[in-house]
DNA sequence: GACGATCCTGACGATTTCGTCAAGTTTTAT
DNA sequence: ATAAAACTTGACGAAATCGTCAGGATCGTC
């Protein structure tokens, strides 16, 4: 797609081009995500979303043919950035190194899009029935990936001998927690809210917990 | 079958003298961890639960007075089975023998509850408002008493210096992970179905990723 | 065998929800 | 300026849901 080259920008004298259905379609997400992550597919109502967002009901449904669409749509954005942080995870590098950073940058991005991580975690818990087949594919191949740069470092012997998936079930589970399940974290470190610094003393702890 | 104990037996001519109550409460409530465990609260109507329960709507209203009483009267049975397991955790065992009852012991309750697993992880996402304070209450002393026995087996330089908090919710998240996201395991598994052994691979793997 | 308690049930009403529509207004392009 | 495209909106219809109710069937006990 990318074809066409060379001047995006058409006129625009204000800035206002294709920009109206970028705002709003941007603006029911952001509420939808927030909703549908508290309350559930059916417990969000359209008219709930349409309120929040400052836009008539009929008008969240010219942008979106259904309430469907909406969390497909969603469920598309939250995965694009799914295995941003497994990058990391390369055999080239330092395991200790690469392990850490993989981690913090786990957490972190859970903790900044709480909304959208829990949101994830709704639909998995229910069995991920709105995952395309592409997308578990996906998830399939990156994992398979990252499995064979922890099974080299245990080849030159610079890891413990660990079921790379089990390993990384432990890490996604861990990670994930702090975020998802918040209020259960919160009390357990007997917080009133997790601030950032109970997500950095999380990744420290969770690097020193596992053997390395 | 084979029981017909000692001495239960009262009149009862035939074996009924509460036992409908009893028997039609616990199939609707079965029927019903399951429903919300898949749909959430909202997701789950009160016909679909009659319909399955095998009684016309109008007899669950008859032993439930709400949807709302329903989910209640689970979360609180659920709950009363929350913190059997962390009961292996006490200063005077040896923490690697303690720690891998407990492990063990999570996983497998899970597993088998798998329902009720999920239906609670789904209730602690949404932030756990149908939660009383009692049972805040009663979660967080648990919890201080397994950190505290752990913080004494660290005094006595048997445990790795972590802070025991971290630690619990670290295993409470991966032990939860495999019943609760059972689809994504088995799909990073790579097998259809988890089966009982997976999970016992998971314990194994737990226990030996975990610096001891 | 009768009588009170427990259990069962079809039909119903009030409310809510999804999604549509047709008629308006604003923006953009020529 | 003008016409097409994009956007906005109040009102509406069909369907689903929660929870109720009044009366009938069974059961347990004397």
């Amino acid at each position: 797609m990318a074809r066409q080259s060379g001047g995006e920008r058409k006129k625009a004298d204000g800035d206002n081009e294709g920009r109206i259905r970028a705002r709003n379609e941007a603006k029911i997400l952001e509420v939808s995500v927030r909703l549908f992550s508290a309350k559930g597919f059916d417990g969000t109502t359209i008219s709930e979303i349409a309120e929040e967002s400052g836009l008539p009901k009929a008008n969240v449904y010219y942008y979106f043919k259904t309430k469907t669409a909406i969390y497909e749509r969603l469920i598309a954005e939250v995965f694009r950035d799914w295995d941003a942080a497994l990058r990391h995870i390369r055999p080239e590098r330092d395991p200790r190194e690469a392990l850490a950073d993989y981690v913090r940058e786990k957490l972190e991005s859970s903790r900044r899009n709480a909304a959208q991580s829990r949101f994830f975690a709704g639909e998995l818990l229910r069995g991920g029935k709105f995952l395309s087949r592409r997308q578990r594919q996906h998830m399939l191949e990156v994992t398979r990936e990252a499995c064979e740069a922890v099974e080299h470092w245990i080849s030159e012997g610079r890891f413990p001998e660990l079921d790379p998936r089990h390993f990384f079930i432990m890490i996604w589970a861990t990670t994930q927690f702090y975020a998802d399940f918040a209020p259960v974290v919160a009390a357990t470190l007997e917080v009133p809210r997790l601030r950032k610094s109970d997500f950095d003393d999380a990744a420290d702890q969770i690097l020193k917990a596992i053997r390395l």
